[in-house]
DNA sequence: TCAAAAACGATTTTGGAAAATCTGCCGGGA
DNA sequence: TCCCGGCAGATTTTCCAAAATCGTTTTTGA
């Protein structure tokens, strides 16, 4: 979620606009709404209750976030998963958390440590997702958060917007792995939280490299995923 | 610009939120809304000729762009010009560049190379800018397509959109040079296109430095002006 | 004289209805 | 049988007026 959105709170002080984005948001990176359907808008205003008005400016922000797809009197459509896709969103997000990871290690200071310690320990100790969990939406915001702790300190507030405008993207082909989930190959993929942890906390020069490998792991096991979707259901996943 | 604007174009088969949206996205480009101002719906309304729904929609899109700020029941307005925010722009910028250059090379053909060839043509013989000249802008067109020539080829949507709307924030710090302009520092810079074209047709592995050491020039250039300003006017700009 | 509360003015935000636009379908002609 | 033009239905887009909200000023009380 983008900093300004706490989906829990019912709707006190914020604008029906901010509401309505984030309950959509938060539907399409659920996947509750199925990429490539168009949405219309009647439907969309009876399912968040609200006007044109309010629903209107929650479109525009989230097709210049690129979460949606908008024609010119066309109406909207989530786009479709694509493998070109995921690797265009990893590259972009690779490439920023190098940067801010390299920043926030330079300034970070201990309670920023603190913070990456907390955030590890909470992750270690959430239940590990299964396959068809509530535990799994957990586990998946933890790991969020511990992401999120690595680079907090990088005092570069458009970089981190951007890298969570990133995660979010991606957080829509990790939906994905309620479908196909496979426990066994978890394992070395969370030990690399720790052995990142300490990197970072050092200063370790190959901090960022390690970094960039932690998610490119993540992209081919999304990609895989994909790939193994798209055997069983060509029409359902784009290329 | 982004690529979905053609400012010169009336009004056709276009809807009215999005000619607005060019239109203010052009005027806060170009310094005619001064930063630091409030915005005023009424007026803007008067100024581009629509009504309440398309401003509001094209405002959104320019908030979440971030080229505009925006505090809920407070109206929109445009952010002050700050070093950190150029250092935070132009670090991203740089970033996405190379990898978006490394991309190109990897991707592009000879047609490709022959739109860098063309551009930087087209670049050399513009009239060399003049401190409060018409020439200024056409050069920055020229300039900005052969940066865009460059990157071109790279296979990946996302990044270039992104790409493209880091070079609109940089823009705006641009608008400076109009004020403080030293023609006898340009000679070497503008050098350094040239350089960079044969870097990057011969596929040269350093090309991706020189792109960010050409950047990061570029940013220093202009950080010297807002330096500049900011001593003339402390209040003018922020920091 | 100072601080707190209330009223005012201005602005944003919202809902509903009208206008413009697009898509799909049907019928006529080649 | 196939293609083209027009018609109807549906959808988006837009405008206008009312409601909610915020910042400021004025008033009241101590």
């Amino acid at each position: 979620m983008t900093q300004d959105d706490t989906p829990d709170l019912p709707a006190s002080g914020r604008t029906l606009a901010e509401v309505a984005y984030g309950a959509l948001k938060a539907d399409i990176l659920s996947g509750a709404l199925l990429p490539g359907a168009a949405l219309l808008t009647r439907e969309l205003m009876a399912r968040y209750g609200c006007g044109v008005s309010p629903l209107r400016e929650a479109l525009a922000r989230l097709v210049a976030e690129g979460l949606l797809e908008a024609s010119s009197h066309r109406g909207v459509r989530v786009p479709l998963p694509t493998l070109a896709d995921l690797d265009d969103i990893y590259r972009i997000r690779i490439a920023l958390e190098r940067e801010a990871v390299t920043l926030a290690m330079a300034a970070g200071d201990d309670r920023w440590e603190a913070g990456i310690v907390a955030s590890l320990h909470r992750l270690e100790r959430a239940p590990l997702p299964e396959k068809s969990g509530g535990s799994l939406r957990d586990w998946e915001a933890r790991h969020r958060a511990f992401h999120a702790s690595l680079i907090a300190a990088a005092p570069a507030p458009r970089l981190l917007r951007l890298i969570d405008q990133m995660v979010d993207q991606s957080e829509r082909y990790r939906a994905l792995r309620l479908e196909y989930f496979a426990p066994e190959k978890v394992g070395r993929f969370v030990a690399e939280h720790r052995e990142l942890t300490e990197a970072v906390i050092d200063r370790r020069a190959d901090a960022a490299d390690m970094l960039a490998g932690h998610l490119e792991g993540s992209r081919a096991f999304v990609a895989g995923i994909l790939e193994r979707a798209r055997q069983d259901d060509p029409r359902a996943v784009a290329l």
